[in-house]
Formats: structure tokens, sequence, C-alpha cells
DNA sequence: CGTATTGGATACGTAGATGTATCGTAGGGG
DNA sequence: CCCCTACGATACATCTACGTATCCAATACG
């Protein structure tokens, strides 16, 4: 095929899995370009070669961690609706079972720190963060409708506003968690309980 | 007296001051120290006068915002229990008046997110953070256990929990509002809202 | 097969940040 | 009133990271 077979896509590839864990690491500003080479196992020169510099290459890793986070939560919900019998099932396992894994590892929760710093000082960063976080809610919000309509639940308040709250907790939770602790099971673990607190707060 | 004139306190007040702004727009790895000393009308001779390093100035001026942070939340819980009329006050008006202005400006937000990112990868420091926010969470439920004895309100979990999760509620809606608007007075109206309705799902 | 093209390595020049060593001066003590 | 100390400025050497320009090799294609 035309396509190049010493695959630019795969070295790509590499120095963003490799810049994920750097920047995770030593953040954006502290990680150098040459680091992230080193781990993903090439030069300088074939960093340059892919990406024009170092925020570019954020910039599009920020993108794709975001878009992989989306995905996966909207992947779950469906999952979770499609189910035939969402009557039997417990609603706080349902939330959890949702929210789980969106970054529970201590990098993956670095690197979301990361993000979200960088979506604090560059607005227009700051604003496409913001709205990707909003679809998240949103399909949430759709499977916690299904579960109110459904008669399966009784919340307090919107569904929107409780999946919003969700959210808050479950990230808030997650980087506390992880400030104190490497264990990764405790650290979800950490998570899921306190989702399972917030849901029977939001019932009635 | 002995006291330098020309007085060293000064210099590391403002050394200090600058430093504050300075992390908080651009972060703790892409500051430059000649760049907090520019901004606070010094020399890096001046700096490395007063300070070791980058490093050890901002582990200083962490302790020192994290110390006015907790006196502050101390100060104003003991002014709260203090008023002989804990039973004319609303709740969530309370809740408001604690945490309002724990950092509410923008630059404050980005500060802390500094201030926690560090605390995420310093173990050591982590545990220090970690601790100081259990204190502060630890007033909190004093003032709201106080509140549930004397029967103003009623709540469906216990104090401790309730004030970690106010916590978690209120410093993440703190961020996600700084996210997109600048406007101080609007930051502070969106932290203010959440804590009341989670005050409202915390009462029975 | 040989050749052109593309992906990655090497080498180099440059800029900016760090830290130290030295100097000048303002204020307090004798 | 003068000196001496301490604080901050200046000057310098170094180092690290960046980005570019050039070179080498592998692979697709004729």
């Amino acid at each position: 095929m035309t396509v190049p077979t010493r695959s630019r896509e795969n070295t790509r590839a590499r120095l963003l899995d490799a810049a994920e864990q750097v920047f995770a690491e030593v953040g954006l500003e502290g990680a150098t370009v040459e680091a992230v080479c080193e781990r993903a196992g090439f030069t300088r020169g074939a960093f340059y070669s892919n990406f024009e510099s170092k925020d570019e290459l954020f910039l599009t890793l920020a993108a794709s961690v975001g878009e992989a986070r989306l995905a996966a939560v909207r992947e779950r919900v469906s999952d979770v609706i499609g189910e035939q019998s969402l009557d039997d099932c417990d609603p706080v396992d349902l939330v959890q079972r949702i929210m789980d894994s969106g970054a529970d590892d201590r990098l993956g929760v670095m690197m979301l720190s990361e993000i979200r710093i960088r979506a604090l000082r560059d607005p227009a960063f700051g604003a496409a963060y913001l709205a990707q976080e909003n679809e998240m809610v949103r399909g949430i919000t759709a499977l916690i409708q299904e579960l109110v309509d459904s008669g399966q639940i009784t919340l307090r308040v919107e569904a929107a506003e409780a999946s919003q709250l969700l959210m808050t907790v479950w990230e808030g939770t997650t980087v506390r968690g992880a400030m104190d602790g490497d264990d990764p099971a405790r650290l979800r673990r950490v998570g899921s309980d306190a989702l399972g607190r917030m849901v029977e707060l939001l019932r009635v």
C-alpha cells in the first residue's frame, strides 16, 4: 500500500503513550521533549518529524484522552441501558459501573489533573474540556432519567443535577484517594464507596 | 533593634506574594525565578539571598497558603459557633459563610490546583496537604455537629461525612466555575449555589 | 534490481534559566 | 561621626532544552 510501513501512525502512537506517562509524572511544563522521546525509544529527530512542538503534542494527547473517556462512558451507558432487565439492578451498582475506570489509576488521575490545570489557564482549551465533560454528564443523565422513568428510583433533585454532582464527587474523591496511597484497588474502592453514599443521598 | 531594617521579612513577603501570582498564572514548572523577582521588584540576587531554590520558595508558599486557609476556616467556624443565636440561622447560609472565600478568586483556584498537583506527585507533601485539609474538615464537622445537637437540622449521614462531601463539592464546583468565566462574583455564586443544594440533599 | 522518497538519527547553534561569586550601599552600633 | 554588617544588585560561568539543518537507511515503486 501507499501507506508508510515504517508506520508514521505507530510512531505517533508510541510517542503519545510515552507522553501520557511522562506528563502525568512530572507535569506538562516539567516534561522535556527528550524525556518523552527516550521513553518511547526514539530521538528528538523522530519527534519533530511528527509534531510541531511539545504543546501540539499535549493538545493532541488531551483530545485523545478526552475522547477515550467520553467514548468509554457512552459505551457503558448504552450497555447498561441496553440490558433488558433494567429493573432488577441496584442503582448504586449501575452508577459505579458507569464511572468506574474513567481514570482509575494513579497516572490517569495525574494526567487528568494536568489537563484540568491547562483548562484553567487556557480559555479555549477550557471551553473544549467543559464541553466534553458536559457530554459525559448528559450521557449519565440519560441513564439516570431512564431509571427514574422506569420507577426504579426516585430522586430528590433533577437527573441532570444528580449526575453533575456524582461526577464532581467522583472526580474529587479520586484525586483525594490518589494522594495518600498507590494501591489501585483501594483507589477504585474509595471512588465507588463515595459514589454509593452519594447515590443514597440523592434517593428519596 | 538588631532586626534588619531593609527588612528581610518584608522582602520575603513580597517575593512570596509575587510567587503566588506567577505560580498561579503559569504553574510551578513554568514559572521562572526571574519572573517572580521581576514581579516583586527585585533581582535574582535578592531571591537567592532569601531562598535556596524555587522549590523551597514553593514549599514555603504552599505552607503559608495552607495555614491561611485553615486559619480562615477555623476563625469563621468559631465566629459562627460563638454567635449566641445559633438557632435562628439558616443552615445553608451558615455553611456558605464558612466556605465562601476559602479561595474564591480565579488566582486562588489556580494556586490551589498547583498545590494539589504537587500533592499528587510528592507523597510527603501530599500527606501534609491531606492532613491540613482534614483539619479543615474537622472544624466544619464540629460546626455541623453543633447544629445537629441543637436540633437545628437533621442529617441523613454523619456530620463528618457530610462536611467531607461539602468540601469535595465545593472544591470541584469552584474549579469548574473558574474554567468558563472570570467573573469573581459569579464564581462565588456558583460555589455557594452548589453548597446550598448539597445541604438540602444532606438534610432529612 | 536500482532509485526515489520518507522516516528517523545525528550534529549543531542558540536562547534562557540557574546558581555563585563579587561588589556597592544603606543603616545601625560604637 | 565613622565603620561594619547585612541586604540586595551586578556580572559571570554553566547547563539544559529547544529547534533546525543535514545525513543515513529502509521500503515502495518502476
